[in-house]
DNA sequence: GCTAAACCTTCCCACCGTTGGAAGGTCAAG
DNA sequence: CTTGACCTTCCAACGGTGGGAAGGTTTAGC
């Protein structure tokens, strides 16, 4: 398979597999006489495998070690599990911050007249009036 | 002020400063026969307001929309609030994202055994397997 | 066998917001 | 006059992705 074709099959574009591959996130494939990357079944499975934990938010070092714990047989699933634990945690406390922003937001949006008049209590708390 | 004692009073690095005025969120400040930066209390204010801003998850382009609004004494305040909607908006959009992955992530958690066996129903899904 | 299209290669650049460093100039205190 | 703390500009990096250029290869049609 070339890469075009490994590309339609997983979903992850040309260009992205070959920066996975730059980036040691997926193992170097084999290439033709000519210099064209191989793609087997199984190389398209690992696209697959990236593509959806990145889906899932994974960042690309903890793809790296996934990928890794994916193709270790002896991994302990513990190891996995405190990954992700640690990855939940991180997204949890990502929706807490944009969280607070937006309940800030509604609140100063709400008092706010969105009329042609210039006043705005909007602007007025970002410049640090609080009255 | 030079850029240090405003960045002292603003709670934005020098760096950042620098960098702000570079793409143009804040107006160019005058300069010393040395050609050190000066800065006064109501260029403080404005870093104040960008910092604030930012605090409040505004990407730079608005934050530059937001500063000229503010010191647009002829603004609507519909300007501001449409300005705010949207990134309420962006921001609601965001968590949905984050609120979908944690949940995947938590349901696939809770099957994992999170031992020291190889087992591991999290490694399974983002492999593809639905078993 | 030739040509054109579709593919592949590597390389560099851009986005965003922020930080870091290097190389060099300036200012204050000792 | 030196030292150290400050300032200046420029260049690079992070993560993840896309865009494009310049050039080589393969395939289909004639």
């Amino acid at each position: 398979m070339t890469i075009g074709q490994a590309a339609k099959k997983s979903g992850v574009s040309a260009k992205l597999i070959r920066h996975y591959e730059s980036i040691g996130v997926t193992p170097k494939v084999s290439r033709t006489e000519s210099g064209y990357r191989e793609y087997s079944e199984s190389d398209v499975q690992i696209l697959r495998f990236v593509k959806r934990a990145r889906g899932l938010g994974f960042d690309m070092k903890d793809i790296k070690k996934l990928v890794g714990l994916w193709r270790n047989k002896g991994r302990s699933s513990a190891d996995v599990k405190n990954l992700c634990k640690t990855h939940i945690e991180n997204l949890e406390q990502k929706m807490r911050e944009l969280q607070t922003m937006a309940d800030s937001l509604r609140h100063l949006s709400r008092n706010c007249q969105g009329d042609n008049r210039p006043h705005c209590p909007i602007l007025n708390n970002l410049a640090g009036e609080f009255t």
